[in-house]
RNA sequence: CGCGGGAUGGAGCAGCUCGGUAGCUCGUCGGGCUCAUAACCCGAAGGUCGUCGGUUCAAAUCCGGCUCCCGCAA
């Protein structure tokens, strides 16, 4: 089949690649334009540009595909490749009626929830964050509202106890490149059966800000290990920043202030309702991310040290 | 030139301010003890102190260039 691929971050390349390696005809692929990044503010491509790039397929970045010069030129070259389908995963813009029309097959999303459940930017954090046991993927045909499109096929995934975004996102990443595969497949031979999201059901899942991965210790341990899980918690430790990227919920109960190391060898800290709340893999400012085990190597910490 | 921290045996760190014998917590290897152990005891191997150059009788330590890693900010 002849398509499009419009994707950006590192969720969309298993599906570009997997799409290559099915033997479809890849005309283009739009992806986000560079943007600067890192400590030099330089300009880095997107992960599927390079991937692109990779695979010899001409990348298109236009700024904007609603306005604007990059909006004519971008429809005129849609217009020329004439895709039978347009595969959009993560391209983190919105797509005119224009656009979503204009391939035989309509545009398909790959979306990191079971919609109509966590609609929107953040689906894999909100999962963890608010204690899901399963997560998984939608493809949709694409349509006017934000991931509101027909359900065309989807793949449910367990989500693991202290398993993190950064996990489930490689799993739903991969399990969304086979199923995009398997859709292409099913609509080329007439097997779809679109189903409508139920609007009654869904939810959003909005952009993740700043402040939602701060650890406020007097809150209970659970919550503070799905923030750690979904979004990477930071404290302050001996006046510098302590990210938390692994966590688990101590069985034990502390009567320590919120905050508080209660036990200096395995880094357990006091939290909210006599919680407790051991961190297992950190980094510290300038330093790597490395096991606590590792760390308080180096570390030497001190009971009622006080965190944040 | 956005701000800042860092590079020391296999891992994580101290030492640098006040130049002069390489330290700590582990790991590894050998031995001992023990019913047993990630426990304990004894011993050993392993480091051009990121890199290039400068100052000096002498540089991990002071000065300058370079490379790489990381926190903030975007």
């Amino acid at each position: 089949m002849k398509l499009v691929f419009m994707g950006t971050p590192d969720f969309a390349v298993p599906a570009l690649e997997a799409l290559v390696r099915a033997g479809h005809d890849i005309a283009a692929v739009f992806t986000q334009p560079d943007k600067p990044n890192g400590r030099k503010m330089k300009l880095v491509p997107s992960p599927v540009k390079k991937a692109a790039i990779v695979h010899g397929i001409p990348v298109f970045q236009p700024a904007s595909l609603r306005k604007g010069e990059d909006a004519v030129k971008s429809l005129e070259t849609l217009h020329a490749v004439s895709p039978d389908c347009i595969v959009v995963a993560a391209y983190g813009q919105i797509l005119p009626p224009a656009v979503l029309e204009l391939p035989r097959y309509g545009c398909m999303n790959i979306h990191a929830s079971l919609l109509p459940k966590y609609r929107g930017a953040a689906p894999i954090q909100y999962a963890i964050l608010n204690g899901e046991k399963t997560s998984g993927v939608t493809v949709m045909q694409m349509a006017e509202g934000l991931d509101t499109g027909d359900m065309l096929l989807r793949t449910e995934l367990p989500i693991g106890e202290d398993e993190t975004a950064a996990e489930l996102h490689d799993r739903l990443s991969e399990a969304g490149a086979a199923l995009i595969v398997q859709a292409l497949e099913d609509a080329a031979a007439g097997r779809l059966r679109p189903e409508k999201q139920d609007d009654a059901l869904s939810c959003y899942a909005p952009m993740i800000r700043k402040e939602q991965s701060a650890l406020t210790f007097d809150r209970p341990a659970q919550e503070l290990h799905r923030v750690i899980c979904a979004l990477t918690g930071f404290t302050t430790l001996d006046g510098k920043r302590l990210k938390v990227y692994r966590s688990t919920v101590c069985p034990g109960t502390g009567t320590a202030l919120p905050g508080e190391i209660v036990d200096p060898d395995t880094f357990t800290v006091q939290c909210g309702g006599g919680t407790l709340l051991t961190f297992t893999e950190v980094q510290a400012e300038g330093g790597k991310r490395m096991a606590v085990r590792d760390f308080l190597r180096g570390k030497k910490l001190a009971i009622g040290q006080r965190l944040g």
